[in-house]
DNA sequence: CATTTCCGTTAGTCGTGACTTACGGTAAGC
DNA sequence: GCTTACCGTAAGTCACGACTAACGGAAATG
């Protein structure tokens, strides 16, 4: 269910712009906000968001609080998106269009 | 681009939920709305957002609007996805993170 | 110490979108 | 033709979250 967290995480253009990045290695904030249309505390908040669905890793470092990408959050976005293409799914397909054909014309009962 | 788009669209709990529903074949739109907290006007809202995303596809059958999962729209998601796996890209983390440190410690012209 | 840098948090504003109710339109059955 | 099922669209309400400005704390610098 931690997949839906992520896909609204990384629904916001510029959340997802920060997260892009992170893509290119570790970065600090400070490196992250410049160049965006944004202000810092913006980008602050935008990587606690990322950090609490468990896609950004934070690491401190003297001063500066230094964020990297996690890929375990990114995994199971990966498996559910996966779940889509099963080729048992096109099997399915037909019986489950069967399913509530039939259940229209007259037997209601027609599962499983 | 588009994967931005999907990721918004997805990003809503009710619609992901009648995306899902429809991992389980076509549907008609009372079915999909059958069962779910909310109206049948707002299932097919949902459907048409998921159709302008090109995620989903519409078919008619008689009084009915059929409606499918469309895998092509997931495709350019899933390819996004996995760019932040490139195993190029470790090298690059730590050429990175080396890059902004030396900045710090040795070039004294802070701040443009 | 005092200062500077770097950063997270808070308060408050404002736009966006999800939802329901109501309505109009189209194909099939009697 | 009239009715019934099925569906999309319009109008309007309301909550959520993205953002800025201001603040406070912690580590290096001198």
């Amino acid at each position: 269910m931690a997949y839906g967290n992520a896909l609204a995480v990384l629904a916001d253009p510029t959340r997802r712009e920060v997260f892009e990045r992170l893509r290119g290695g570790p970065r600090p904030v400070n490196v992250l906000a410049a160049g965006l249309p944004v202000s810092r505390p913006a980008v602050s908040q935008h990587l606690k968001v990322l950090k609490d669905a468990g896609l950004v890793e934070e690491r401190s470092e003297g001063v500066r609080r230094i964020y990297s990408v996690r890929r375990e959050g990114l995994a199971e976005l990966r498996a559910w998106l996966d779940s889509f293409w099963g080729d048992a799914l096109d099997a399915f397909k037909l019986e489950a269009e069967n399913s509530y054909k039939s259940q229209e014309s007259k037997n209601p009962e027609r599962k499983k």
